[in-house]
DNA sequence: TTCTATCGGTTTATTATTTGAAATAGTGTT
DNA sequence: AACACTATTTCAAATAATAAACCGATAGAA
């Protein structure tokens, strides 16, 4: 760790619970010299990472950590960061992966891989709209998203895609059920034929579900030791996207993903 | 200049137009040995400010500042809000409008957005630092701030950015004066050619002006009624901003605006 | 008031770390 | 094979960190 890690790490004791912190404060937290540490905040603030409230003399996160971000949502949105996640799903997994945001009551796909290894494999449209109640992302977000989501999905009359769609209101409520216990969302055919998918939602910073990663195989493949795979890396891939949204992911679903073995 | 600002300086070579860089261009950029840079470069990685291209090697703004952004956002809600008036003050107007924040001698952007209504319009970069002397941001902030941050920026030998720019002691001091008598900062070409723009600050609770907001156009659309409507407009967006930051605007720059018919 | 303690900020000499330049390796391109 | 680039090493020279002391302001207690 050399002198900018030393110095940056001072970031990282901000939080939304703790917005301004002061010299005597850093230096206690730091464990580093009162001088050096005045050093580094001086430097910080030279950049902007950091401004000094004029009277309390403490110090807060600065303008320049907003105008960084604005750059980087500018230059390479969520998109981007989303597609080289599921590239890699995709490519770990041997199978289809996609992502897709909340889009209303919907979800709109944002990114998807069909894996080459797989002449027999599931095919994504990238503008397709994925309704909640039928699909393993819809059942991911509804399981980690405000019961109210779940009521609104119902009251519109869920629509019936397969003989394996949760269309009635105990099967889809059973479905959400199930997917808040394991972690996973899972829908077996419950959308198209022969589809069976596993998604995991992610998060923004108030740990609220945005979004999910997922992957879709032929029902023909299915086995346990495939779905072990895809759930490993799903969790991989969830917790990847909500980094780079800057996000927390729920204690609750993480609880789920380790009773579930994860 | 230190370690930290010499690495954190890495930082303000992104820009809309430059998403990655790789080692040997930070080198030019930096004028530092390679090694060094290097160094930089991968203690910037560790922390996330900056994260790596796994095929090209290059780099780019990490999640870390997103992460940032967000606790910053969360304790001290600004951007968003501000977004919204300028989306307001753009659309009214419809011209380029920005806002801006203050950050040591400078100003650094917060949000902008360019009116769709004219193919000729003031372009914006969102990772631009702004200088006090030369904008009408900073007119603005210099004629509503303590008299230290115009002796500050005197001292500073402000550079000339066009044959317009006030870089002179005595039309510095001319043009802020104008600005305090006015209520308004007013740019004519002093930041780039062909750009007139008009700003007004906005202020925290001990009426310190903390930031602008601001309207550029292209001189050849200038006229009396723009600017009355502009100058309108930007009362409303400077009240908002301030009002939304919980601050309060001094008695002087209310005088100074009804003085000018406002 | 005066004494004391705390906090932000600054200085100093000594000690420890970082830097720069050059040399070297690996990698992918032309 | 030559080239351009990232990555890593070496070590004398340049720079930063440390600890301790000190300043000035502020706040509370005697």
């Amino acid at each position: 760790m050399g002198t900018i890690s030393n110095a940056l790490s001072l970031l990282n004791h901000y939080s939304e619970t703790r917005a301004e912190i002061g010299l005597a404060e850093f230096k206690q937290l730091s464990g580093r010299d009162k001088a050096t540490t005045y050093r580094y905040l001086t430097e910080l603030v030279d950049f902007g990472l950091l401004e000094q409230d004029p009277v309390s003399r403490h110090y807060r996160l600065g303008p320049a950590v907003l105008r960084l971000a604005n750059v980087r949502e500018s230059v390479f949105p969520l998109r981007n960061a989303i597609q080289a996640i599921i590239d890699r799903l995709s490519e770990a997994t041997s199978e289809t992966a996609h992502a897709s945001l909340m889009q209303g009551l919907t979800l709109s796909t944002l990114a998807k891989r069909e894996s080459p290894k797989h002449a027999a494999r599931v095919s994504f449209s990238q503008s397709q709209i994925i309704p909640l109640h039928a699909t393993a992302s819809g059942l991911a977000i509804l399981a980690t998203s405000d019961d109210k989501l779940l009521e609104q999905v119902i009251k519109g009359t869920p629509e019936r895609y397969t003989v394996f769609t949760h269309a009635d209101e105990a099967a889809l409520r059973d479905a959400v059920a199930k997917a808040a216990q394991s972690g996973f969302g899972i829908s077996d055919q419950g959308y198209e034929e022969e589809v069976y998918g596993i998604a995991v939602p992610f998060f923004d910073e108030h740990a609220c579900a945005i979004g999910t990663v997922a992957v879709a195989c032929p029902t023909s493949r299915v086995s346990p030791e495939l779905t072990e795979l895809v759930k490993r890396e799903l969790i991989v891939a969830g917790r990847a996207s909500t980094k780079t949204r800057g996000g927390t992911i729920p204690a609750k679903l993480e609880e789920a993903w380790s009773r579930s073995g994860f």
